[in-house]
DNA sequence: CGCAGTTGGATGACATATCAACCACCGGTT
DNA sequence: AACCGGTGGTTGATATGTCATCCAACTGCG
């Protein structure tokens, strides 16, 4: 019966991982019911909308936008089939690319987002920024950005 | 055309929370589909066998089990089902309690979490520890205490 | 041109998560 | 004993993510 005990973690390396692991979940956790329960949106929807919204004439095309959400090209199509039939989102043909599509944010979804950000906004200050000091919200982000880079760095 | 640049984070905090963000995804993506990779199991089943392999005897009543690992009841039952259909658990009878059931680690389900927990740690070492000084780990530690701590309080 | 490799996107199968019932059992009350 | 609110667990419907595969259109090069 081998116990675990001599995982490679000593246990300060433990004590940041299992807190870190356990933040991200019950903070996503959080965030992404109050989202739901608000304006009836995913985390996914949400994601699509924001860029959307944020792009010049409220259009893309799916590879930016699937460049923007770093998706598989996969999740993106399903993703967006579904926000279609929601009237959240439109699908056309795109003009210099025959191969290529376009999405265009409805009426209805610029409404919904519009609100949804300020939501979320609200949530994010209040699990998160609300609860740091200002030193500890700026190491947050050094942190973030240090192994962001680091993960961009090795593609293995 | 409402734009969202009046949303409510300035600009020290959106900073925070892209990146805090963004590293989450990528951190989370990378670790799971090495994880998937190297011994065939998702995020879920590694979380489940962790547990269960630290429990004496390999054995936790489901209830015990679901407020581990927090999840509804409907998701541990979901996986546990899948999990014994590939023969990493098994589900018994409870004694105490004829409406019980009491979850058993397999053997197999043994060997699979401890090469996996290896691999886990060396993974969270590469991404994340090892990029980041003995400061900023012990300062991610606090701030997710902290975080933490702010989540169960408030149970709105 | 004609071909090969690449890219943009869609599709189907499958694994997983979530939600809302549902059912059986427990415990305490009358 | 009959009841009743709460709990432990399961189930099915539905939404979602992932993977492998496919197809058509682009690109560059001989």
């Amino acid at each position: 019966m081998p116990t675990l005990a001599h995982q490679p973690l000593d246990a300060r390396e433990e004590r940041a991982w299992r807190s870190y692991h356990e933040m991200e979940r019950e903070l996503a956790g959080r965030i992404r019911r109050q989202l739901n329960r608000d304006t009836g949106l995913s985390d996914a929807d949400y994601e699509v909308l924001r860029v959307l919204a944020d792009a010049p004439d409220g259009i893309l095309r799916a590879r930016e936008l699937r460049c923007e959400v770093r998706w598989e090209k996969s999740r993106l199509s399903h993703q967006i089939g579904r926000m279609e039939g929601r009237g959240l989102v439109t699908r056309e043909d795109c003009d210099e690319d025959s191969r290529g599509s376009v999405i265009r944010i409805t009426a209805a979804g610029r409404d919904v987002i519009v609100t949804a950000c300020c939501e979320h906004a609200k949530a994010v200050r209040a699990y998160l920024i609300d609860r740091l000091s200002p030193e500890q919200l700026e190491a947050l982000a050094d942190i973030s950005e240090t192994v962001l880079a680091g993960l961009e760095a090795d593609t293995s």
